[in-house]
DNA sequence: TCATTTGTTTCATG
DNA sequence: ACATGAAACAAATG
């Protein structure tokens, strides 16, 4: 679920459950504790009694800022999300309960647990440490070209990696370079700058519109790849030619092999 | 039983 | 030190 688009719309729906109320409580659901990297009572010292005051995300990260001046980070990893609730029972997958004054609480859920619940210093701090680039709608043509012309791995393998730019996940990567008609194998180095130019300028085409539309995949703009990522599915452009599937970078990765050729 | 899944980190290799 | 690629992590589904 989580690539760029799906984290503002979470970090969006964060602000309207969370924002300026006060934390009361919190629940530990994860036994083994996999997806806490502070210790329960770190996070509670720093979270119950303050109240979320700002929200930033970089990437796939989200950060959220609270009254008593620590930052808490939340990645979604592979299956994680959020959902407000007022029942006694959990949501399922649950893993995290912030449990607030009028009686509203919010659920971190995560079914493999993958996602990361911890408190950081800042945002940049935590960037900077973890070798975690600029946010993907912030970065310039020139920047890109400059960080992924020289690359010796296939353009699919740069795209994902997120120490230059960060955002991109598995199905934007293939949207974009079924977009562009670039083979997800072609190594970086040879393809031209205009192009790479052109990968940019429709990756984040490709998110706003995935934000606009709430990245519900069913109202994307007709012809959007994301709806047939799947082995033989044929896209209405290429009657000819249903999608192949192949694996690059150890990423299950779908191709209209008339369109994007090697 | 085996392969699959929208992510990231760690480890081995060159 | 750096770039690259495979494996590991976890849990459900077909």
């Amino acid at each position: 679920m989580p690539e760029l688009p799906e984290v503002e719309i979470m970090r969006r729906y964060f602000e309207n459950a969370a924002m300026d109320k006060e934390i009361v409580g919190l629940e530990f659901h994860d036994p083994l504790f996999k997806v806490f990297k502070s210790e329960p009572k770190d996070l509670e010292k720093a979270l119950i009694g303050a109240k979320f005051t700002e929200s930033q995300r970089i990437g796939k990260y989200l950060f959220l800022k609270t009254s008593k001046n620590s930052w808490l980070h939340l990645h979604f990893g592979m299956t994680g999300d959020l959902e407000i609730f007022r029942s006694k029972e959990l949501p399922k997958y649950t893993r995290f309960v912030f449990q607030f004054d009028d009686g509203d609480k919010l659920a971190f859920r995560d079914l493999r647990k993958f996602g990361v619940i911890q408190l950081v210093s800042s945002p940049e701090a935590f960037c900077e440490s973890s070798n975690l680039g600029e946010d993907l709608l912030s970065v310039t043509p020139e920047y890109f070209r400059e960080k992924v012309s020289t690359r010796k791995i296939a353009i699919k393998t740069a795209l994902l990696d997120q120490k230059h730019f960060a955002g991109i996940g598995n199905w934007i990567a293939d949207e974009v370079l079924f977009n562009c008609g670039i083979h997800p194998k072609k190594p970086c180095h040879s393809i031209s700058s205009e192009k790479l130019q052109e990968l940019l300028l429709n990756a984040q085409e490709v998110v706003r519109i995935a934000i606009d539309r709430d990245t519900h995949y069913g109202e994307f703009p007709e012809g959007f790849f994301v709806n047939y990522r799947k082995e033989k599915a044929v896209h209405p452009k290429f009657p000819n030619s249903p999608v192949e599937r192949l694996v690059v970078g150890g990423r299950g990765t779908f191709i209209v092999p008339e369109k994007q050729k090697l």
